[in-house]
DNA sequence: ATAAAAGTTTAGGTTTGTCTAAATTTTGTT
DNA sequence: AACAAAATTTAGACAAACCTAAACTTTTAT
Protein backbone atom coordinates (compact mmCIF):
# COMPACT_ATOMS: atom_id res chain seq x y z
CA UNK A 1 0.00 0.00 0.00
CA UNK A 2 0.74 3.38 -0.97
CA UNK A 3 1.35 5.90 1.97
CA UNK A 4 -0.44 9.49 2.18
CA UNK A 5 2.19 11.42 1.01
CA UNK A 6 3.17 9.18 -1.80
CA UNK A 7 -0.56 9.21 -3.27
CA UNK A 8 -0.33 13.33 -3.02
CA UNK A 9 2.73 12.85 -5.16
CA UNK A 10 1.36 10.76 -7.79
CA UNK A 11 -1.93 12.94 -7.57
CA UNK A 12 0.19 16.35 -8.22
CA UNK A 13 1.89 14.50 -11.05
CA UNK A 14 -0.92 13.26 -12.80
CA UNK A 15 -2.91 16.59 -12.65
CA UNK A 16 0.40 18.92 -13.22
CA UNK A 17 0.90 16.50 -16.77
CA UNK A 18 -2.54 16.66 -17.59
CA UNK A 19 -3.02 13.24 -17.19
CA UNK A 20 0.55 12.22 -18.33
CA UNK A 21 -0.07 14.12 -21.55
CA UNK A 22 3.66 15.62 -20.78
CA UNK A 23 6.42 15.69 -18.02
CA UNK A 24 6.61 17.38 -15.17
CA UNK A 25 9.44 19.66 -12.96
CA UNK A 26 10.87 19.38 -9.37
CA UNK A 27 9.74 22.67 -8.89
CA UNK A 28 6.28 23.01 -10.02
CA UNK A 29 5.83 19.62 -7.78
CA UNK A 30 7.49 21.05 -4.69
CA UNK A 31 4.80 24.42 -5.48
CA UNK A 32 1.84 22.03 -5.92
CA UNK A 33 2.89 20.21 -2.67
CA UNK A 34 3.91 23.54 -0.70
CA UNK A 35 7.05 21.74 -0.23
CA UNK A 36 10.51 22.30 -1.41
CA UNK A 37 12.06 21.01 -4.37
CA UNK A 38 15.03 19.20 -2.43
CA UNK A 39 11.57 16.93 -0.39
CA UNK A 40 10.56 16.33 -4.31
CA UNK A 41 13.55 15.03 -5.44
CA UNK A 42 13.87 12.83 -2.58
CA UNK A 43 10.46 11.76 -3.16
CA UNK A 44 10.64 11.41 -6.86
CA UNK A 45 13.56 8.71 -6.15
CA UNK A 46 11.23 6.49 -4.06
CA UNK A 47 8.28 6.82 -6.28
CA UNK A 48 10.66 5.54 -9.22
CA UNK A 49 12.18 2.83 -7.03
CA UNK A 50 8.66 1.54 -6.71
CA UNK A 51 8.04 1.86 -10.30
CA UNK A 52 5.25 4.53 -10.14
CA UNK A 53 7.35 6.96 -12.43
CA UNK A 54 9.71 7.26 -15.04
CA UNK A 55 12.00 9.42 -13.40
CA UNK A 56 15.45 11.11 -15.09
CA UNK A 57 17.36 13.32 -12.83
CA UNK A 58 17.26 16.89 -13.98
CA UNK A 59 14.86 15.70 -16.95
CA UNK A 60 11.40 15.62 -14.96
CA UNK A 61 9.45 12.48 -14.31
CA UNK A 62 6.27 10.86 -15.57
CA UNK A 63 3.61 8.69 -14.01
CA UNK A 64 4.26 5.05 -15.04
CA UNK A 65 1.47 3.15 -15.86
CA UNK A 66 1.07 1.66 -12.69
CA UNK A 67 1.62 5.30 -11.29
CA UNK A 68 -1.54 6.53 -13.43
CA UNK A 69 -3.60 3.73 -12.01
CA UNK A 70 -2.88 4.81 -8.50
CA UNK A 71 -3.52 8.47 -9.74
CA UNK A 72 -7.40 7.80 -11.12
CA UNK A 73 -8.44 5.88 -7.92
CA UNK A 74 -7.44 8.60 -6.30
CA UNK A 75 -9.39 11.12 -8.13
CA UNK A 76 -11.97 8.59 -8.29
CA UNK A 77 -12.72 8.68 -4.43
CA UNK A 78 -11.74 12.44 -4.04
CA UNK A 79 -15.16 13.21 -6.32
CA UNK A 80 -17.07 10.31 -5.33
CA UNK A 81 -16.90 11.97 -1.79
CA UNK A 82 -17.48 15.21 -3.19
CA UNK A 83 -20.37 14.12 -4.41
CA UNK A 84 -21.38 12.59 -1.58
CA UNK A 85 -20.70 15.90 0.44
CA UNK A 86 -22.81 18.07 -1.37
CA UNK A 87 -25.87 15.69 -2.65
CA UNK A 88 -26.34 13.74 0.81
CA UNK A 89 -24.57 16.50 3.78
CA UNK A 90 -25.53 19.66 1.86
CA UNK A 91 -21.64 20.83 1.53
CA UNK A 92 -21.30 23.67 -0.73
CA UNK A 93 -18.90 23.46 -3.71
CA UNK A 94 -16.06 25.49 -2.01
CA UNK A 95 -16.31 23.39 1.14
CA UNK A 96 -15.99 20.24 -0.13
CA UNK A 97 -12.34 19.90 -1.67
CA UNK A 98 -10.16 19.82 1.62
CA UNK A 99 -12.75 17.15 3.50
CA UNK A 100 -12.05 15.23 0.57
CA UNK A 101 -8.51 15.41 0.33
CA UNK A 102 -8.38 13.42 3.74
CA UNK A 103 -11.23 11.56 3.02
CA UNK A 104 -9.24 10.16 -0.36
CA UNK A 105 -7.12 8.02 1.63
CA UNK A 106 -9.12 6.08 2.89
CA UNK A 107 -7.99 2.51 2.00
CA UNK A 108 -11.20 0.15 1.22
CA UNK A 109 -12.06 -0.98 -2.36
CA UNK A 110 -15.65 -2.31 -0.65
CA UNK A 111 -16.21 1.54 0.38
CA UNK A 112 -15.62 2.65 -2.97
CA UNK A 113 -17.77 0.98 -5.01
CA UNK A 114 -20.53 0.63 -2.45
CA UNK A 115 -20.31 4.88 -2.21
CA UNK A 116 -20.53 4.56 -6.16
CA UNK A 117 -23.26 2.64 -6.22
CA UNK A 118 -25.28 4.92 -3.13
CA UNK A 119 -24.58 7.84 -5.13
CA UNK A 120 -26.16 6.55 -8.56
CA UNK A 121 -22.89 6.16 -10.19
CA UNK A 122 -22.56 10.29 -10.94
CA UNK A 123 -19.90 11.15 -14.03
CA UNK A 124 -18.89 14.55 -12.69
CA UNK A 125 -18.11 16.14 -9.03
CA UNK A 126 -19.61 19.51 -7.79
CA UNK A 127 -17.46 21.07 -9.89
CA UNK A 128 -18.32 19.28 -13.23
CA UNK A 129 -14.51 17.30 -13.19
CA UNK A 130 -15.33 13.57 -14.93
CA UNK A 131 -15.45 10.40 -12.10
CA UNK A 132 -13.46 7.93 -13.73
CA UNK A 133 -14.70 4.16 -13.46
CA UNK A 134 -13.69 1.50 -11.49
CA UNK A 135 -11.30 0.41 -14.67
CA UNK A 136 -9.80 3.99 -14.59
CA UNK A 137 -11.58 5.36 -17.70
CA UNK A 138 -12.44 8.89 -17.44
CA UNK A 139 -15.81 9.82 -19.22
CA UNK A 140 -15.10 12.79 -22.32
CA UNK A 141 -17.78 15.15 -22.51
CA UNK A 142 -16.80 18.17 -25.47
CA UNK A 143 -16.20 21.54 -23.76
CA UNK A 144 -15.37 24.34 -24.34
CA UNK A 145 -13.21 26.98 -22.04
CA UNK A 146 -15.44 30.24 -21.66
CA UNK A 147 -12.45 32.37 -23.24
CA UNK A 148 -12.78 30.45 -26.60
CA UNK A 149 -16.40 31.88 -27.15
CA UNK A 150 -17.06 34.58 -29.25
CA UNK A 151 -19.18 37.63 -29.42
CA UNK A 152 -23.02 36.95 -28.78
CA UNK A 153 -22.40 33.11 -28.77
CA UNK A 154 -24.08 31.11 -25.48
CA UNK A 155 -22.93 28.17 -23.52
CA UNK A 156 -24.22 26.58 -20.31
CA UNK A 157 -21.23 26.10 -17.47
CA UNK A 158 -20.41 22.70 -16.96
CA UNK A 159 -17.18 23.01 -15.02
CA UNK A 160 -14.95 25.40 -13.26
CA UNK A 161 -11.39 24.22 -13.54
CA UNK A 162 -10.33 25.35 -9.72
CA UNK A 163 -11.50 24.03 -6.30
CA UNK A 164 -9.79 26.66 -4.67
CA UNK A 165 -12.53 27.60 -1.52
CA UNK A 166 -11.83 31.67 -3.16
CA UNK A 167 -12.46 31.20 -6.83
CA UNK A 168 -15.93 29.19 -6.06
CA UNK A 169 -16.88 31.86 -3.56
CA UNK A 170 -16.03 34.27 -6.33
CA UNK A 171 -18.28 32.65 -8.86
CA UNK A 172 -20.91 32.20 -5.99
CA UNK A 173 -20.58 36.16 -5.43
CA UNK A 174 -20.51 36.56 -9.44
CA UNK A 175 -23.79 34.21 -9.65
CA UNK A 176 -22.45 31.41 -11.46
CA UNK A 177 -22.94 27.89 -10.79
CA UNK A 178 -22.95 25.25 -13.02
CA UNK A 179 -25.93 25.04 -15.06
CA UNK A 180 -26.09 28.57 -15.38
CA UNK A 181 -26.32 30.44 -19.28
CA UNK A 182 -23.96 32.55 -20.54
CA UNK A 183 -24.19 34.63 -23.16
CA UNK A 184 -20.94 37.06 -24.26
CA UNK A 185 -22.00 40.32 -24.43
CA UNK A 186 -18.83 41.56 -25.72
CA UNK A 187 -15.15 41.63 -26.03
CA UNK A 188 -12.58 44.17 -24.28
CA UNK A 189 -9.53 43.55 -26.54
CA UNK A 190 -7.33 45.47 -24.49
CA UNK A 191 -6.84 42.92 -21.57
CA UNK A 192 -9.32 39.89 -23.16
CA UNK A 193 -11.78 40.12 -20.84
CA UNK A 194 -15.68 39.62 -21.56
CA UNK A 195 -18.83 40.72 -20.55
CA UNK A 196 -21.07 38.34 -19.98
CA UNK A 197 -24.62 37.90 -19.43
CA UNK A 198 -25.98 35.07 -17.01
CA UNK A 199 -29.21 33.67 -16.93
CA UNK A 200 -30.58 36.23 -19.28
CA UNK A 201 -30.54 38.61 -16.16
CA UNK A 202 -27.64 39.76 -14.48
CA UNK A 203 -24.51 40.93 -16.52
CA UNK A 204 -20.41 40.93 -15.56
CA UNK A 205 -17.15 41.44 -16.71
CA UNK A 206 -14.77 38.21 -16.48
CA UNK A 207 -11.03 38.40 -16.31
CA UNK A 208 -9.50 35.94 -19.19
CA UNK A 209 -8.19 34.68 -15.96
CA UNK A 210 -11.65 33.34 -14.53
CA UNK A 211 -12.66 32.97 -18.24
CA UNK A 212 -9.77 30.00 -19.33
CA UNK A 213 -11.51 28.41 -15.84
CA UNK A 214 -15.05 27.86 -16.41
CA UNK A 215 -16.19 25.41 -19.35
CA UNK A 216 -19.19 25.32 -21.04
CA UNK A 217 -21.44 23.13 -22.99
CA UNK A 218 -23.25 24.35 -26.17
CA UNK A 219 -27.09 25.34 -24.66
CA UNK B 1 -4.56 19.36 16.13
CA UNK B 2 -3.23 15.41 17.09
CA UNK B 3 -1.58 13.06 14.64
CA UNK B 4 -3.37 10.15 13.94
CA UNK B 5 -0.72 8.05 16.44
CA UNK B 6 -1.93 10.07 19.26
CA UNK B 7 -5.38 9.76 18.66
CA UNK B 8 -5.08 6.07 18.60
CA UNK B 9 -3.24 6.10 22.02
CA UNK B 10 -5.64 8.43 23.61
CA UNK B 11 -9.03 6.44 22.15
CA UNK B 12 -7.09 3.09 23.63
CA UNK B 13 -6.51 4.66 27.14
CA UNK B 14 -10.11 5.59 27.06
CA UNK B 15 -11.27 2.12 26.25
CA UNK B 16 -8.81 0.62 29.05
CA UNK B 17 -9.40 2.90 31.32
CA UNK B 18 -13.19 2.42 31.10
CA UNK B 19 -14.40 5.79 29.95
CA UNK B 20 -11.60 6.93 32.65
CA UNK B 21 -12.55 5.02 35.71
CA UNK B 22 -9.30 3.88 36.11
CA UNK B 23 -5.35 4.23 35.29
CA UNK B 24 -3.79 2.10 31.93
CA UNK B 25 -0.58 -0.08 32.28
CA UNK B 26 2.02 0.81 29.46
CA UNK B 27 1.94 -2.77 28.95
CA UNK B 28 -1.71 -2.88 28.39
CA UNK B 29 -1.53 0.10 25.73
CA UNK B 30 1.28 -2.13 23.97
CA UNK B 31 -0.76 -4.67 23.47
CA UNK B 32 -3.70 -2.66 22.29
CA UNK B 33 -2.20 -0.93 20.15
CA UNK B 34 0.31 -3.58 18.93
CA UNK B 35 3.05 -1.79 19.33
CA UNK B 36 6.49 -2.12 22.15
CA UNK B 37 6.09 -1.22 25.72
CA UNK B 38 9.20 1.21 25.00
CA UNK B 39 7.10 2.88 22.54
CA UNK B 40 4.23 3.42 24.67
CA UNK B 41 6.89 4.98 27.13
CA UNK B 42 7.60 7.36 24.91
CA UNK B 43 4.15 8.60 23.47
CA UNK B 44 2.89 8.78 27.27
CA UNK B 45 5.86 11.59 27.80
CA UNK B 46 4.54 13.16 25.18
CA UNK B 47 0.86 13.09 25.58
CA UNK B 48 1.75 14.26 29.12
CA UNK B 49 3.41 17.27 27.79
CA UNK B 50 0.58 17.91 26.23
CA UNK B 51 -2.20 17.52 29.22
CA UNK B 52 -4.01 14.99 27.78
CA UNK B 53 -3.10 12.55 29.85
CA UNK B 54 -1.67 12.33 33.15
CA UNK B 55 0.86 10.17 33.61
CA UNK B 56 3.30 9.21 36.29
CA UNK B 57 6.14 6.91 35.39
CA UNK B 58 5.63 3.53 36.42
CA UNK B 59 2.30 3.99 37.91
CA UNK B 60 0.19 4.21 34.82
CA UNK B 61 -1.89 6.54 32.98
CA UNK B 62 -5.13 8.71 32.50
CA UNK B 63 -6.76 11.05 30.48
CA UNK B 64 -6.92 14.18 31.61
CA UNK B 65 -10.09 16.32 31.21
CA UNK B 66 -8.69 17.17 27.87
CA UNK B 67 -7.80 14.00 26.66
CA UNK B 68 -11.05 12.36 27.83
CA UNK B 69 -12.67 14.93 25.34
CA UNK B 70 -10.34 14.53 22.57
CA UNK B 71 -11.47 10.91 22.88
CA UNK B 72 -14.89 10.80 23.08
CA UNK B 73 -15.04 13.45 19.51
CA UNK B 74 -13.15 10.36 18.29
CA UNK B 75 -15.34 7.44 19.74
CA UNK B 76 -18.61 10.04 18.13
CA UNK B 77 -16.61 9.53 14.50
CA UNK B 78 -16.13 6.46 14.58
CA UNK B 79 -19.29 5.32 15.81
CA UNK B 80 -20.93 7.58 13.22
CA UNK B 81 -19.42 6.24 10.28
CA UNK B 82 -20.32 2.84 11.32
CA UNK B 83 -23.88 3.50 11.34
CA UNK B 84 -22.94 5.09 7.82
CA UNK B 85 -21.41 2.51 6.51
CA UNK B 86 -24.06 -0.20 7.78
CA UNK B 87 -27.63 1.55 7.35
CA UNK B 88 -26.06 3.58 3.83
CA UNK B 89 -23.60 1.58 2.39
CA UNK B 90 -24.96 -2.06 3.29
CA UNK B 91 -21.92 -3.41 5.02
CA UNK B 92 -22.43 -6.07 7.32
CA UNK B 93 -21.58 -5.44 11.07
CA UNK B 94 -18.04 -7.36 10.66
CA UNK B 95 -16.68 -4.83 8.13
CA UNK B 96 -17.10 -1.56 9.40
CA UNK B 97 -14.45 -1.84 11.74
CA UNK B 98 -11.63 -1.54 9.75
CA UNK B 99 -13.10 1.66 7.69
CA UNK B 100 -14.20 3.44 10.84
CA UNK B 101 -10.93 3.00 12.26
CA UNK B 102 -9.54 5.60 9.15
CA UNK B 103 -12.54 7.54 8.66
CA UNK B 104 -12.21 8.53 12.47
CA UNK B 105 -9.68 10.50 11.94
CA UNK B 106 -10.84 12.96 9.22
CA UNK B 107 -10.68 16.25 10.50
CA UNK B 108 -14.01 18.46 9.84
CA UNK B 109 -16.33 19.73 13.07
CA UNK B 110 -18.99 20.53 9.75
CA UNK B 111 -18.35 16.94 8.28
CA UNK B 112 -19.20 15.25 11.57
CA UNK B 113 -21.87 17.47 12.53
CA UNK B 114 -23.67 17.06 8.92
CA UNK B 115 -23.37 13.46 9.01
CA UNK B 116 -25.29 13.27 12.39
CA UNK B 117 -27.88 15.30 11.13
CA UNK B 118 -28.10 12.77 7.73
CA UNK B 119 -28.11 9.64 10.17
CA UNK B 120 -30.73 11.09 12.07
CA UNK B 121 -28.62 11.95 15.18
CA UNK B 122 -28.53 7.78 16.04
CA UNK B 123 -28.28 6.76 19.54
CA UNK B 124 -26.13 3.96 18.97
CA UNK B 125 -23.89 1.99 15.95
CA UNK B 126 -24.52 -1.46 14.88
CA UNK B 127 -23.35 -3.04 17.40
CA UNK B 128 -24.99 -1.53 20.52
CA UNK B 129 -21.87 0.64 21.52
CA UNK B 130 -23.61 4.35 22.51
CA UNK B 131 -22.64 7.76 20.34
CA UNK B 132 -21.06 10.15 22.14
CA UNK B 133 -23.05 13.56 21.88
CA UNK B 134 -21.69 16.61 20.46
CA UNK B 135 -21.44 17.91 23.95
CA UNK B 136 -19.70 14.32 25.00
CA UNK B 137 -21.82 13.02 26.77
CA UNK B 138 -22.72 9.17 26.80
CA UNK B 139 -26.49 7.86 26.65
CA UNK B 140 -26.88 5.32 28.96
CA UNK B 141 -29.14 2.44 28.54
CA UNK B 142 -29.87 -0.26 31.49
CA UNK B 143 -28.29 -3.41 30.31
CA UNK B 144 -27.23 -6.72 31.46
CA UNK B 145 -24.04 -8.90 30.59
CA UNK B 146 -25.85 -11.83 29.47
CA UNK B 147 -23.45 -13.72 32.19
CA UNK B 148 -25.26 -11.76 34.50
CA UNK B 149 -28.81 -13.49 33.58
CA UNK B 150 -30.47 -16.90 35.33
CA UNK B 151 -32.17 -19.68 34.30
CA UNK B 152 -35.93 -18.94 33.01
CA UNK B 153 -34.77 -15.75 32.35
CA UNK B 154 -35.05 -14.08 29.27
CA UNK B 155 -33.36 -10.83 27.19
CA UNK B 156 -33.22 -8.96 23.84
CA UNK B 157 -29.66 -8.51 22.32
CA UNK B 158 -28.68 -4.80 22.68
CA UNK B 159 -24.97 -4.53 22.39
CA UNK B 160 -21.98 -6.66 21.95
CA UNK B 161 -18.91 -5.55 23.63
CA UNK B 162 -16.29 -6.69 21.08
CA UNK B 163 -16.25 -5.11 16.99
CA UNK B 164 -13.54 -8.32 16.04
CA UNK B 165 -14.83 -9.68 12.53
CA UNK B 166 -14.30 -13.27 13.91
CA UNK B 167 -16.40 -12.55 17.07
CA UNK B 168 -19.02 -10.99 14.94
CA UNK B 169 -18.77 -13.66 12.40
CA UNK B 170 -19.27 -16.19 14.85
CA UNK B 171 -22.56 -14.56 16.22
CA UNK B 172 -23.58 -14.78 12.49
CA UNK B 173 -23.20 -18.38 12.53
CA UNK B 174 -25.06 -18.64 15.73
CA UNK B 175 -27.75 -16.75 14.77
CA UNK B 176 -27.04 -13.94 17.66
CA UNK B 177 -27.78 -10.08 16.24
CA UNK B 178 -28.78 -6.95 17.83
CA UNK B 179 -32.64 -6.97 18.51
CA UNK B 180 -32.52 -11.03 19.33
CA UNK B 181 -34.89 -12.86 21.51
CA UNK B 182 -32.79 -14.85 24.03
CA UNK B 183 -33.68 -17.11 26.80
CA UNK B 184 -31.43 -19.07 29.57
CA UNK B 185 -32.77 -22.25 29.41
CA UNK B 186 -29.92 -24.46 32.09
CA UNK B 187 -26.79 -22.88 33.30
CA UNK B 188 -23.46 -25.93 32.91
CA UNK B 189 -21.98 -24.85 36.59
CA UNK B 190 -18.27 -26.42 35.34
CA UNK B 191 -17.52 -23.61 33.05
CA UNK B 192 -20.33 -21.11 33.55
CA UNK B 193 -21.78 -21.55 29.69
CA UNK B 194 -25.60 -21.01 29.37
CA UNK B 195 -27.33 -23.25 26.99
CA UNK B 196 -29.44 -20.20 25.16
CA UNK B 197 -32.31 -20.10 22.88
CA UNK B 198 -32.53 -18.02 20.32
CA UNK B 199 -35.91 -16.13 19.49
CA UNK B 200 -37.56 -18.90 20.39
CA UNK B 201 -36.02 -21.06 17.79
CA UNK B 202 -32.45 -22.72 17.39
CA UNK B 203 -31.03 -23.70 20.76
CA UNK B 204 -27.17 -23.52 21.41
CA UNK B 205 -24.89 -23.19 24.31
CA UNK B 206 -22.36 -19.98 25.02
CA UNK B 207 -19.22 -20.24 26.56
CA UNK B 208 -18.95 -17.24 29.47
CA UNK B 209 -16.02 -15.50 27.59
CA UNK B 210 -18.81 -15.19 24.62
CA UNK B 211 -21.69 -14.32 27.52
CA UNK B 212 -19.82 -11.51 28.78
CA UNK B 213 -19.19 -9.47 25.42
CA UNK B 214 -22.98 -10.01 24.78
CA UNK B 215 -25.63 -7.49 26.48
CA UNK B 216 -29.35 -7.60 26.73
CA UNK B 217 -32.03 -5.23 27.72
CA UNK B 218 -35.67 -6.77 29.74
CA UNK B 219 -37.41 -7.60 26.80
C1' DA C 1 30.33 30.57 -26.78
C1' DT C 2 30.19 31.50 -22.32
C1' DA C 3 28.81 33.43 -18.02
C1' DA C 4 24.94 34.37 -15.13
C1' DA C 5 20.53 32.79 -13.74
C1' DA C 6 17.41 29.29 -12.95
C1' DG C 7 16.45 24.75 -11.78
C1' DT C 8 17.73 20.49 -9.53
C1' DT C 9 20.16 17.31 -6.70
C1' DT C 10 23.07 15.92 -2.81
C1' DA C 11 24.69 16.19 1.91
C1' DG C 12 23.63 16.53 6.35
C1' DG C 13 19.90 17.59 9.88
C1' DT C 14 15.19 17.40 12.24
C1' DT C 15 10.81 15.37 13.87
C1' DT C 16 7.58 11.63 14.56
C1' DG C 17 6.88 7.25 15.78
C1' DT C 18 8.77 3.12 15.97
C1' DC C 19 12.33 -0.60 17.52
C1' DT C 20 15.99 -3.50 20.53
C1' DA C 21 18.81 -3.91 24.38
C1' DA C 22 20.10 -2.41 28.75
C1' DA C 23 18.94 -0.24 33.06
C1' DT C 24 15.69 0.73 36.55
C1' DT C 25 11.56 0.28 39.45
C1' DT C 26 7.82 -2.32 41.28
C1' DT C 27 5.66 -6.53 42.73
C1' DG C 28 5.31 -10.96 44.64
C1' DT C 29 7.17 -14.82 47.12
C1' DT C 30 9.38 -17.04 50.50
C1' DA D 1 12.94 -8.35 54.44
C1' DA D 2 15.24 -9.71 50.54
C1' DC D 3 15.51 -11.32 46.19
C1' DA D 4 13.66 -13.01 41.77
C1' DA D 5 10.32 -11.98 38.33
C1' DA D 6 7.63 -8.79 35.98
C1' DA D 7 6.84 -4.28 34.40
C1' DT D 8 8.58 -0.09 32.87
C1' DT D 9 11.76 3.36 31.33
C1' DT D 10 16.01 5.03 29.10
C1' DA D 11 19.53 4.96 25.58
C1' DG D 12 20.62 4.60 21.11
C1' DA D 13 19.01 3.42 16.20
C1' DC D 14 16.10 3.61 12.19
C1' DA D 15 12.66 4.91 8.40
C1' DA D 16 9.65 8.37 6.47
C1' DA D 17 9.14 12.81 5.14
C1' DC D 18 10.53 16.97 5.57
C1' DC D 19 14.18 20.99 5.86
C1' DT D 20 18.58 24.27 4.68
C1' DA D 21 22.79 25.01 2.49
C1' DA D 22 25.96 23.77 -0.84
C1' DA D 23 27.00 21.63 -5.22
C1' DC D 24 25.87 20.58 -9.61
C1' DT D 25 23.15 20.86 -14.40
C1' DT D 26 20.59 23.10 -17.67
C1' DT D 27 18.85 27.18 -19.74
C1' DT D 28 19.12 31.86 -21.20
C1' DA D 29 21.09 36.00 -22.53
C1' DT D 30 24.68 38.49 -24.11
Amino acid sequence: MHSTAEENYIKAIYKLSGGGAHGVSTNALADALDTKPASVSDMLRKLSAKDLVHYVKYRGVQLTDDGRRVALRIIRKHRLWEVFLVQKLNFAWDEVHEVAEQMEHVKSELLVNRLDTFLNHPRVDPHGDPIPTENGEIPQVEQKALSALEVEQTGIVCRVKDSQPAFLQYLNRVGIQIGSHLQVLDKIAYDNSLEININRNKTVILSSDVLSKIFVIKP
